[in-house]
RNA sequence: AGGCGCGUAGCUCAGCUGGUUAGAGCACCACGUUGACAUCGUGGGGGUCAGCGGUUCAAAUCCGCUCGUGCCUACCA
């Protein structure tokens, strides 16, 4: 040997600089080009592409905190399994810059609003905050090391995604899926734009007043048995004058012998100046709806209050009076004090009631109508993006029906493989209670343009073709006459789409879907390259609280586009929360910066902490636990040092090895622990498969083979030179395939290590570890040690046995307050004839493990013996007496 | 109001297709340092597995009910 052990102690560094590994192989690993996409690859010629999908960040949060970083991690664990395991991974990163993230993000950052800006001005601050925010994501994903293919990025402006997302609105055009139709809607009144179901959250509960008001009955319509008023009770006072119908229960008595009754409506008689006219009247319905135990079973139906209003609305085909404008201000002009309050804006001195509410209130009260006010809990409807309580309007959109598609979107659902499996639940729910279609039109400037014009003489819609894309009809007039009528009049379509109608696109986008039938050959930059191969998908990664907008839009998606799953597996991801077991949020501020605990404690050890979360679970965000992970590579550092002081300068099989009980038993437990790892991996618990290799590594590698083989390198060691042969065997591969096992968890430790120490021992070393095999092969057998049965194995070399037998020693030691590096005189031992004989086999490395010169069988009294766990032995120490110190 | 998840050591969590004495990390206590590692090692204390009832030879694990907690969905006149 050319050095010695301790020379080469030395010449390692002693501790593990992150500061400096870490970014020395984010830059390495782009140079040499790892993480790229190669279809031409031998992998992907064989069929095996894994392409991943996870969610384009809202480039607006530009706020990541460590629960992203553990969400994005968690995907990565398997992407990087799935890449050593053989498959030519496609991970591409996007960005979603455009919609009503953005566009809050930017009215809040410069204080500007709709319509006190031009929309150009107001796209070019769009793109400048996207492109600031994705350099901000870039570095930290980067810094993190997840392995994406940086060529690949998308973004949801870019050319690429707005061509489609219009392709796709054109396809379901085609397919009869789109309608235009003038329809209630839900609506917010802050952003001024119409919305879909699933932007609409429930909000706290709160105190929401009950008032009830009287509505006189129209004496011209009074019977003689019929009561002088109706009393309804509403929590939106506001919106009394907006009543079409008072409803009640067909069978209820009070009023159903009165059909042909009608109410006042109050304040309608009112004029400005203090003028009166005549009341508008509105009929008496009967709907089974209608609980006649609900005060005084009457109900007021109003256009519009909530969606059983547009139900009553509809089946009775009441008349339509509006009284909000799209900036939810009151249209009352005939109310003055009414007139122009707002309903989503909190009235002065008011904790309660909004601006309209307030005004209502006082004007009924003024006038005698209101009969009280009592407390009432109930939640209302809030616009997710902006918490804004949720009204409804009446206007154009596009919808995409789906309502009829519940059943085949529900067998979809069936269809996809979920992990974890509980979470199909939240998917089924939300599709059950689907009840409206999805409205993609969104009446703001920051989205993808319709393809659409509109002809002003015969008002039909024109849409763009195909090869036209993509297309902004609000800056390029529509390329031919009106194909309805021939008119040259034809105006763009202003709104734009739903954000979701880009983002569930994304399994699209990555196949370049929208460029599938191009014609072969065509010159294309490399993120534009049509790649069915990639579609439909591996895997989607994501959040539980998406899954009712992206994944059921993606998959609703595929399911009209091409009659398919997008992915075949989808894994959810539970949230990172705070230390008090909170959501982290930008919102609330209890986050943490990645950035600094990658640089306090790098990026695997944070990774480590995300790799602690079961698949679907929340975790939270204990900086002791980032700590553990640093802990973890420290020993790691060291136990592989500990090995290259055993290995450098070997060449391995020039003595033929004759391996120990201890090496049959620690190679069986390698190899069992990479099939639990690999197991794990499959079901995507990347959890488990840490769990799985860490156990192995630290209590059975770290605690007891390297200690239990010390002896084995010491001068006059017992051992012969094949049994140290074979610990170097051990050490070897024990070391590589401990490092294979953690490389998805901790990139960056474990190849610093590969390089370091493993490479130069391996006959055609693979450039990066983390194009290395995975220590476990397609026909799930391990590759390492040869070892058929690992479990059969393990029994058989009897590992649990000695290291019960090491342990007992090491009792004695401490109840004898010796410590673990002083020499034993003798390790007895009280055992049957039968257990002496059972571990003959294990005592030449339990005695070196114990530092013990000899084994003596007896059961003498005056020693303090102690039991050998899971066994009937007993075992005690004796200490040769302490050297006199000179 | 329905659905789902969770409730296990002081803390954070595994285990939960039923089967030796219920585990890990952190924290705590004691002991131990010239041979990988004090960013450490060894040993130890600590749990009536939320509660009640049931099935079983056997329940943290299966079933029912109750309580607490979180989320999803609904209601929200």
């Amino acid at each position: 040997m050319s050095e010695t052990p301790q020379n080469l102690a030395d010449a390692w560094p002693k501790n593990y600089d992150h500061l400096d590994v870490e970014p020395r192989w984010v830059k390495t690993w782009n140079d040499w080009k790892i993480h790229e996409y190669n279809a031409e690859s031998a992998a992907a010629k064989a069929g095996k592409t894994f392409a991943i999908d996870t969610p384009p960040p809202y480039v607006s949060a530009a706020h990541l905190h460590t629960g992203h970083a553990m969400s994005y991690s968690q995907a990565e664990f398997v992407i990087r399994y799935k890449r050593m395991r053989g498959h030519e991974v496609f991970y591409p990163m996007g960005f979603d810059d455009n919609g009503l993230p953005t566009e809050r993000y930017v009215e809040q950052k410069y204080k500007i609003q709709k319509g006190k800006i031009t929309r150009q001005e107001f796209i070019e601050l769009c793109l400048k905050e996207t492109r600031d925010g994705a350099a901000v994501y870039e570095n930290l994903w980067r810094s993190l090391g997840l392995s994406v293919d940086w060529r690949m990025t998308y973004s949801t402006i870019q050319p690429r995604a707005v061509k489609h997302a219009q392709q796709s609105f054109l396809d379901l055009v085609k397919k009869g899926r789109l309608e235009r139709r003038e329809d209630p809607i839900l609506w917010c009144p802050l952003c001024a734009t119409s919305l879909a179901q699933a932007d609409v959250e429930a909000g706290d509960e709160q105190n929401r007043p009950m008032h009830a008001v009287r509505f006189p009955v129209d004496p011209a319509t009074a019977g003689p048995t019929s009561p002088a008023d109706g009393v309804i009770e509403t929590t939106r006072p506001e919106l009394v004058t907006a009543c079409v119908a008072l409803a009640c229960h067909p069978t209820d008595k009070r009023y159903g012998a009165l059909k042909a009754l009608r109410f006042q409506v109050p304040l309608t008689d009112l004029r400005p100046e203090g003028a009166k006219s005549h009341f508008r009247t509105v009929p008496l319905i009967f709907d089974e709806s209608v609980d006649p135990e609900f005060g005084s079973g009457l109900m007021m139906v109003c256009t519009f209050g909530d969606t059983e209003d547009i139900a009553k609305w509809r089946e009775h085909q009441l008349e339509t009076v509006l009284i909000i404008d799209p900036q939810g201000r009151m249209m009352t002009p005939d109310l003055p004090t009414l007139h122009g309050q707002r309903v989503h804006v909190q009235a002065k001195g008011s904790g309660i009631y909004n601006e309209a509410r307030l005004a209502a209130v006082e004007l009924l009260k003024e006038h005698g109508y209101l009969l009280g006010i009592k407390d009432n809990v109930s939640r209302a409807s809030l616009h997710e993006r902006c918490s804004t309580p949720v009204e409804i309007q009446v206007a154009p959109q596009w919808f995409i029906r789906v309502l009829d598609l519940k059943e085949p979107l529900l067998a979809r659902g069936r269809e996809l493989n979920w992990y974890p499996e509980f979470m199909r639940e939240r998917y089924e729910q939300w599709v059950e209670n689907l009840r409206w279609d999805w409205n993609i039109s969104r009446q703001r400037f920051y989205g993808v343009p319709f393809p659409v014009w509109f002809c002003n003489a015969c008002q039909e819609p024109n849409f763009a073709h195909i090869d036209e894309l993509p297309v902004d009809p609000l800056m390029a007039p529509c390329p031919r006459p009106c194909t309805h009528c021939g008119s040259a009049d034809l105006r763009p379509e202003p709104d734009v789409m739903d954000t979701w109608m880009t983002s569930s696109l994304t399994p699209f986008i990555n196949a370049n879907w929208a460029m599938w039938n191009d014609k072969p050959g065509l010159e294309r930059p490399i993120q534009d390259q049509p790649r069915p191969v990639i579609y439909p998908a591996g895997v989607r990664v994501q959040a539980h609280e998406i899954i009712r907008t992206w994944l059921f839009y993606t998959v609703a998606k595929s399911h009209l586009h091409t009659d398919s799953l997008p992915w075949k597996d989808v894994m959810i991801s539970g949230w990172g929360l705070d230390k008090q077991g909170k959501k982290m949020s930008k919102r609330l501020g209890n986050f943490v910066e990645p950035g600094e605990i990658i640089h306090k404690y790098s990026a695997d050890a944070l990774r480590y902490w995300a790799a602690g979360a079961s698949l679907g679970n929340d975790l939270r965000f204990l900086e002791e636990d980032v700590k553990g992970g640093k802990r973890l590579l420290t020993k790691l550092w060291n136990s592989t040092r500990f090995a290259m002081m055993y290995l450098s300068g070997w060449t391995p099989g020039q003595v033929k090895e004759t391996p120990t009980a201890a090496d049959i038993g620690i190679r069986a437990r390698v190899v069992e622990a990479a099939l639990q790892a690999t197991e794990a991996f499959e079901g995507y618990e990347y959890s488990k498969a840490v769990r799985a290799a860490e156990s192995l590594f630290w209590a059975d590698w770290c605690d007891n083979y390297l200690e239990i083989i010390k002896d084995r390198f010491k001068e006059g060691t017992r051992f012969s030179p094949g049994e140290v042969e074979a610990a170097r065997q051990t050490l070897l591969e024990g070391t590589w395939t401990i490092l294979r096992l953690l490389a998805p968890v901790l990139p960056f430790i474990t190849e610093e290590l590969y390089q370091l120490a493993i490479k130069g021992f391996l006959r055609d070393p693979p450039q990066s570890i983390h194009i290395a095999a995975w220590p476990v092969n397609e026909a799930h057998q391990a590759d390492v040690f040869g070892l058929a049965n690992p479990q059969l194995t393990l029994v058989a070399s009897g590992w649990s046995t000695l290291l019960a037998l090491v342990g007992a020693v090491r009792t004695a030691r401490t109840a004898q307050k010796i410590g673990g590096g002083r020499p034993l005189l003798a390790v007895h031992l009280d055992a049957s004839v039968d257990d002496r004989a059972q571990i003959e086999p294990l005592i030449p490395d339990w005695l070196a493990a114990s530092r013990a010169e000899e084994l003596l069988v007896d059961n003498r009294g005056g020693l303090d013996w102690h039991d050998v766990a899971g066994t009937s032995m007993k075992v005690a120490i004796v200490v040769a007496p302490q050297e006199p110190t000179a």
